[in-house]
DNA sequence: TAGTGGTGAGACAGGTCTGTATCATCTTCA
DNA sequence: TGAAGATGATACAGACCTGTCTCACCACTA
């Protein structure tokens, strides 16, 4: 092999502690002390995968993402759009009910990190943009791909709102009246 | 009088001194030094109006509250439930658009603070609560009590999702995709 | 056996952080 | 004039931050 197995073993080992850590505790309140000492690395095995915090931010970012649009590939397999979306809203439920739960990382990213043209703020915006993409797709197979697109951004606002109001105690009613709402702005642009 | 004119003068100086670092820099990264820097007081005088930075940010958070409860209150003259709502969806349009716009500072607050228990957390999570009421209490007037409850839960997230999207950059059409997602809602919901 | 690459452990530099202490200065009002 | 309170300026402590450096260790391989 051109890399030994355990190499890549310790940056993902690295990446999923630092996850953990960054979503609890947020980006500027973890130290890089805490992440080697939780992940029970050395220093240097942490420098020697990443160029810096910000590349080790952005290394856990894109990681995240993918597994988000990994675990949404394997539920699509809905026939009608609607149910497409549907199985979207069920899963951001289920993870609003899970045991780690504290908000959207890629939101709070954004938020501490709000210059634009930083690489992290890039990450954290691409995952957004992904994920709209993704409904924008469904729904323009049963609309014009105008109102698809607004209809998808509603969604998607819809999404990151319940997502903030989970993170403050209310999961379970927003979900449920994000999917109310939802399921009205399909419907209305449903039908022309 | 009880307390000379320039106390609270400097006290209320500071507080829009650190309001103006906190929502472009955030929290963690605002330190203190850059604070009393940019307000031209000492760092004495500082934390002889508060008690810490975590106190300080309280306070700037329930400022910024109650001068966006008192803005929403004089703007709010409309005659119909949807009218009313309106007002508060234009007043988020121009807000994206204003030249300091950084998003919504009591959601980076819920970011950066993710502890339920800690008083920032609390202070942010009262303004949501608040506009969410605010909106609740609009829409009783022409809808049953459970339905202005979800409905006014759907229109929160559509304007937290909004602000979401104007912090990337897409301030313009989230609005009006928000507009159109929440008319279709009160509209549904409004005719029973 | 000897070399090679990944790793562990910890010291270290240079800077920043929050919060406290000290003392001089200014304004205000009696 | 004199007293009192608010403020400015600055030094300081103790802790934490990111990132670099050195050296020893271990597994594997030629």
């Amino acid at each position: 092999m051109a890399s030994s197995p355990a190499t890549s073993d310790k940056r993902q080992h690295i990446v999923e502690t630092a996850y953990a850590l960054f979503k609890r505790f947020g980006f500027h309140a973890t130290g890089i002390d805490r992440i080697i000492a939780e992940a029970e690395v050395a220093k240097m095995t942490m420098y020697r995968h990443f160029p810096s915090k910000d590349g080790l931010i952005v290394a856990v970012l894109n990681w995240r993402a993918q597994r988000f649009e990994r675990q949404l590939d394997q539920l699509a397999h809905e026939a009608s759009a609607r149910h497409k979306i549907r199985v979207i809203f069920d899963w951001h439920q289920r993870w609003f009910h899970g045991a780690d739960f504290h908000g959207c990382i890629f939101a709070h990213a954004l938020a501490e990190f709000g210059d634009p043209t930083h690489p992290v703020f890039k990450a954290a915006a691409a995952q957004k943009a992904g994920l709209k993409l993704r409904m924008q797709t469904i729904l323009e197979g049963v609309m014009p791909a105008e109102r698809a697109e607004s209809a998808s951004a509603a969604l998607l606002m819809l999404i990151e709102g319940a997502t903030l109001m989970a993170q403050m105690g209310r999961g379970d009613d927003a979900i449920a009246d994000a999917w109310k709402a939802a399921s009205t702005i399909i419907a209305v642009d449903d039908t022309p």
